[in-house]
DNA sequence: CGAGCGTTTGAGCGGTCTCAACTAGCGTGG
DNA sequence: CCACGCTAGTTGAGACCGCTCAAACGCTCG
């Protein structure tokens, strides 16, 4: 299956920016782990909510959790979805600043910030290791933001399923079957675009052969090379990178005027 | 003005999220940076280029940078700005993933980043500093996406323009005349806009009496409340939370400016 | 089976983009 | 000094895309 890989550019933020290795950084430094306790959730519970004190770093052990506000209009806004392996509540504010709510039936390892906080002042390298995890988050909420204010839905539906692809290539799944934990409101709350445009661009999708829906939860890719194709324009990636290394005066970019 | 106090919400997240903390990170752990280089760049100047070797942690001393991407179809997308006292070239990955360009004379502070990285590890603290300081970029990128996913050319300017003021009030400036170091392009290119929208938006608010103009580069904030008003339904905040633990005390959310 | 919810599809509207012309500011050179 | 060119900014007229409103469909569970 030659063309059946995962589209350069995609990849190559993945190796950095995906959460697999946040996972991965977790599981170098599992001594935090070890000892924390384990939370079960039903559908739709919440973890936590907007300005609950941020009392624990969670991590998902199985499930998914979406990651929400509401605005003051009533529209909600998806900040992220969380999968197994997935960090959760890093950072040293004391309170949250979204809801956490589970999609389907989830675990959680449940670590006390407190104890977190303190590990982390006499480990450095596992701090290092967070500082890691948190900068690879950055990158993946900075690239988000350019796929989404492209504001074309094919572009970004098409950005969404190769990530969807790429984290299932990272857990050892089929990264061409994909589950969907999440309904449609979510993807377009998560995209900035409504149900049924998402639903309307999905059917597109399928119309045109790039991929196969089974009862609309479970998702089929068939042509990932146009499913990239349509990505691509969206997750922007500079060719004149390699022109020059570091210095000034650039061909289009860069009239310097004395 | 009765109320010349900045949005609650803004500020609530600036306190956390907006880029002084990680300024205020950073001289709590200023040795790191006694030794550095300076580097001074021209207008347009390049700092460096997507892919290019990320060799040096960067910090703003004056003057602006965009962070940006082109993408394949030629549009560019503003990642972020970069105002005195900025980080950038955080995270561990060995390129760039983003062009980093001047917006007019601009000087750097440059940290290579071994040395940077050697430090951290010796240091847990220094290390927790930066953690913390990426991980208040990691929440401000993503609520980011939730003003851009808004799709509203009104709310996102409103957002901006708080924004950019929450950020004046942090440099001890006057949060209500501001300096634009960046054009409409590049504005619109970062709100996922376009130029001919950002210009009629800012003719709306200026017909409004929201703002007004000097010479297109130089804002100043008549009515910040219906500013604000405008930018709560964008920038999302969750109402439930009062309901919880939260009540009353805003701490330090609401330095008034005299 | 029916209730309920999520999903899908359709018809019309509105905001933003596109394309285009025009203005303002500024440095250059005659 | 003004004419000129260049760029950034502004404003206008129509096209397009996604949103709104509405209805039908499909699955799941009692």
């Amino acid at each position: 299956m030659t063309s059946r890989t995962l589209p350069c550019i995609v990849q190559q933020l993945s190796v950095k920016m995906a959460r697999g290795e946040a996972t991965e950084c977790c599981q170098r430094c599992a001594a935090e782990w070890a000892p924390c306790s384990v939370r079960s959730l039903q559908p739709r519970q919440h973890v936590f909510f907007a300005g609950d004190p941020q009392a624990y770093v969670y991590k998902v052990e199985s499930g998914a959790l979406r990651l929400y506000v509401t605005m003051p209009n009533g529209r909600r806004g998806v900040i992220d979805f969380c999968l197994a392996g997935d960090l959760v509540g890093l950072g040293t504010q004391d309170k949250h600043l979204f809801n956490a709510q589970a999609l389907g039936a989830t675990q959680l390892r449940c670590l006390p910030k407190v104890a977190f906080a303190r590990h982390l002042l006499q480990n450095a390298q596992a701090c290092f290791n967070l500082y890691e995890a948190a900068t690879i988050q950055l990158n993946r909420a900075q690239f988000r933001t350019l796929v989404i204010s492209g504001h074309d839905a094919e572009k970004s539906l098409a950005a969404f399923i190769l990530r969807l692809s790429l984290r299932r290539q990272q857990q050892c799944d089929d990264p061409f079957v994909i589950p969907l934990p999440m309904s449609r409101s979510d993807i377009a709350d998560h995209l900035g675009l409504t149900t049924e445009t998402v639903c309307r661009t999905f059917t597109k999708f399928r119309r045109r052969g790039l991929i196969r829906l089974q009862r609309s939860r479970l998702l089929e890719i068939i042509d990932i090379d146009r499913l990239r194709e349509l990505a691509q324009e969206a997750i922007g990636y500079d060719k004149q990178k390699r022109r020059r290394s570091n210095v000034g005066a650039q061909p289009q970019a860069c009239r310097s005027r004395t």
